[in-house]
DNA sequence: AGCTCAACCTGGCTGC
DNA sequence: TGCAGCCAGGTTGAGC
């Protein structure tokens, strides 16, 4: 379920184990990914090293010597360090071999991304995937109101119900399916009112709800670092306890009226028709 | 420019 | 049990 948040503890878990190291080989087991992974990548990477792992959005990005590894997860992906002599599974699409160690990219629906962007002079914000990214929520950018000011200015004039307005991003980036309706929620504003409608207070409550409901999910998904070195682990990360999300139909945990489901943007939205108001 | 919707791909669940 | 149909955490790009 990568969302910001899994993303994140997902960086957290693997950058340990592989700054510093250096890639010994890569084997691209399925290319077919979101696009196609560039025939030339194992050649490229060979024995370049590592010097950070950074996020931004929902990708990650790998320092290199010559340049950045571009990391997406899409829907449904996973990176593991593991044993290099552990079996690849079904769904494995590419490894990268850090000598005894392996970083594993499993992606069952290949939603996912890898890709190489070249030069390291700060020219991986120029990136076309990364430009057009809204403010990351935890930058001081968007720290106290001024989160809620991005939000309120960037909205102005736009018809967009609020919920679909979070989600592409262009606000702020991070929020995805689950925590959208999670942070609306949080924020007591009803998903489908018009992003241009939206009041100030309402914008500032928004933001914070945003970084809350983010920061809460990191700090549970960061329990379960450990797993992220363990071959038999669990992908180290896990869903968790939802207020909105996938309570069709269950009473609200606030005022016990039942949770409603409605499909905005060929998406599932979850919301107390109760506590958030137009 | 902004909005809507199809598409990418596979697995798992539901219901007949 | 078998199988058709539907749903799923993301994002782009075509068409209006």
């Amino acid at each position: 379920m990568p969302e910001l948040p899994e993303v994140e503890v997902t960086r957290l878990g693997i950058a340990p184990h592989l700054i510093g190291r250096k890639i010994s080989a890569v084997k691209v087991i399925d290319g077919r990914l979101r696009w196609p992974v560039p025939r030339n990548l194992p050649k490229i990477l060979q024995d370049q090293k590592v010097h950070s792992i950074e996020r931004r959005g929902k990708y990650l990005l790998m320092a290199l010597d010559t340049g950045y590894l571009l990391l997406h997860l899409g829907m449904t992906g996973t990176l593991r360090v593991l044993p290099s002599s552990d079996l690849l599974k079904p769904h494995d699409r590419v490894t990268f071999e850090f000598g005894k160690l392996s970083l594993r990219l499993h992606d069952p629906r290949k939603f996912g991304a890898v890709l190489w962007h070249p030069n390291t002079k700060g020219t991986i914000d120029k990136n076309a995937l990364l430009q057009k990214l809204g403010t990351e929520p935890f930058a001081p950018e968007f720290a106290g109101e001024l989160g809620g000011r991005i939000l309120y200015e960037r909205s102005r004039r736009r018809s967009i119900a609020v919920k679909q307005f979070l989600l592409a991003g262009q606000a702020v980036v991070g929020v995805g399916n689950i925590y959208c309706s999670e942070s609306l929620f949080e924020a007591k504003i009803h998903p489908a009112k018009a992003a241009g409608k939206l009041t100030r207070p309402e914008c500032i409550r928004l933001a914070n709800a945003v970084r809350f409901i983010l920061q809460n999910a990191i700090e549970a998904g960061g329990s379960s670092l450990k797993d992220f070195v363990n071959s038999e682990g669990n992908p180290g990360y896990f869903m968790v306890q939802t207020k909105a999300y996938d309570r069709k139909d269950q009473p609200c945990k606030v005022c016990k009226i039942p949770i409603k489901q409605i499909v905005q943007g060929q998406r599932s939205t979850y919301f107390c028709p109760q506590c958030q108001k137009r």
